[in-house]
DNA sequence: TTCCTTGCAAACGATTTGCATTGGA
DNA sequence: TCCAATGCAAATCGTTTGCAAGGAA
């Protein structure tokens, strides 16, 4: 049972990270695996009290900064302002974003494959009226979560 | 000739703040005026430097909060996690936004009232299946402007 | 050795706030 | 008059960076 998703997230890493010739240090392992099992993008100061403390602040960020460069994470901003991580697409496959307007909780949310097509057909379109060749979209979905409509 | 987009802006928004008892001092309308003339959302810094220094940072960043309190504007934040402030979608119609991969330029698009359809439909659909309950959508085509493919 | 990574503390930049002053209804 | 709005300077907070120490190849 070598199959959670976190092993496979951080195998598939080390193999991007050795063909780069970046390490992966025990630092950049942690955090790979925290988003691996994470429901949703996360900012610095949720990776450090996840990974209780044992990774200072500005290390994380360093890391983050190198997974990203790397193009093993990407990196959004919430409602705040504030910096969220999430692995790349290619790792974490692509999805969308449900935004509780009430709390600012962020969710994953995979789009069934007939609707994504609908959707980049719908872009690219979109796009190329307005002289843009769309390379990629975004999509946000904005409501209210079941625990804030139950409160 | 008294009907351009700023003018009309204006004076939906004198209205608005009227009826909420918000007064619509010089620096609001100058706020107000300059984002109706832009093609895409503003930072602060942009609107310090387009109304010419009239208005210092600090007042600046309260008349924003101020009319985004009053839902004449909405907040969000660029690539770099810098606040960029537009118009609200009463005020400036339902869009999305194309964001330039290459020189992070971002510019209001419209979408035609059949695709918007379309999206609103399959968004709420999404929605459901997680439990949620849709109240809006924000799209951002990702590509490449012309400039910079031309560049 | 030679790089790369780390940890701490200090620096940064966007944004916010305290406070005394001004200005409009 | 009186409360809201202003301007300046100082504070905040997420994030970045300089630098000296630690570690792996």
């Amino acid at each position: 049972m070598a199959g959670s998703t976190a092993d496979r997230a951080e195998q598939s890493v080390a193999r991007l990270l050795r063909s780069r010739e970046v390490r992966l240090t025990a630092a950049r392992r942690l955090v790979v695996r925290a988003l691996a099992e994470a429901d949703g993008p996360m900012a610095a100061a949720d990776l450090h009290r996840t990974l209780r403390r044992q990774i200072p602040l500005s290390s994380l960020y360093r890391t983050l900064a190198v997974l990203e460069q790397s193009r093993v994470l990407t990196k959004e901003h919430d409602g705040l302002g504030v910096a969220r991580y999430e692995l790349a697409e290619w790792l974490a496959g692509h999805h969308h974003h449900l935004v509780c307007d009430s709390c600012g909780e962020v969710r994953d949310v995979t789009v069934p494959p007939q609707a994504e097509l609908a959707f980049t057909n719908l872009v690219g379109r979109i796009a190329a009226r307005a002289g843009y060749r769309a390379t990629g979209h975004r999509i946000d979905i904005e409501g209210t979560c079941r625990a804030c409509r139950e409160s």
